[in-house]
DNA sequence: GCCAACGTTGGC
DNA sequence: GCCAACGTTGGC
């Protein structure tokens, strides 16, 4: 069980987008930096946590919860010449780009805005507070999620009361 | 809109 | 393999 923080612009997907899927379920695909693919493809597992962030907006923020819902595969996106992310230099047979499935867990709300995250203590060595990060999908220590739950008043997934 | 930081490309 | 040029990200 590993956790991750992926970045979004919310003008393009948002997570009221990701919590108005039929299912709560998308693959997330459109992921074109190297490091990032790698962690789609080959260390993200089902059941993982996923921290959803807001990027390019004011105030920047992290506005929900998600769960890895399926592992790396190939992202579709990448073989249709109809989308932005087309490459036609993957091949699919042995595709370059990969995209995992992600499910809403629950949003954040109020959303942890970085002007808050950046007084935390126990957030100081996060790659999201680093100064020219640019990854937009990125590894989350355990302690880190344990930290970011709390302020989001969370209990850790299961044991809300309903 | 500005610009620092970063990743990628391509000439050599 | 080096590195300058370029394009992009993303906070402000």
């Amino acid at each position: 069980m590993a956790y991750w923080l992926f970045k979004s612009e919310p003008d393009s997907y948002s997570f009221a987008d990701l919590m108005g899927e039929a299912d709560k379920t998308t693959g997330w695909s459109g992921v074109r930096n190297f490091q990032a693919r790698n962690f789609l493809r080959d260390a993200i597992q089902v059941g993982d946590g996923v921290l959803f962030y807001h990027s390019s907006v004011t105030p920047a923020a992290i506005v929900g919860i998600a769960e890895v819902v399926k592992a790396g595969h190939p992202d579709p996106t990448a073989f249709d010449p109809g989308t932005d992310y087309h490459d036609p230099k993957s091949d699919p047979a042995k595709p370059t780009w990969f995209q995992v499935s992600i499910k809403a867990v629950r949003p954040i709300d109020p959303p942890l805005d970085l002007p808050r995250l950046k007084t935390v203590p126990e957030l100081a060595g996060m790659e999201l507070l680093r100064k020219g990060s640019r990854l937009s999908v990125q590894p989350v220590s355990d302690a880190e999620w344990k930290t970011i739950l709390s302020l989001a008043g969370g209990k850790a997934t299961k044991s809300r009361k309903g």
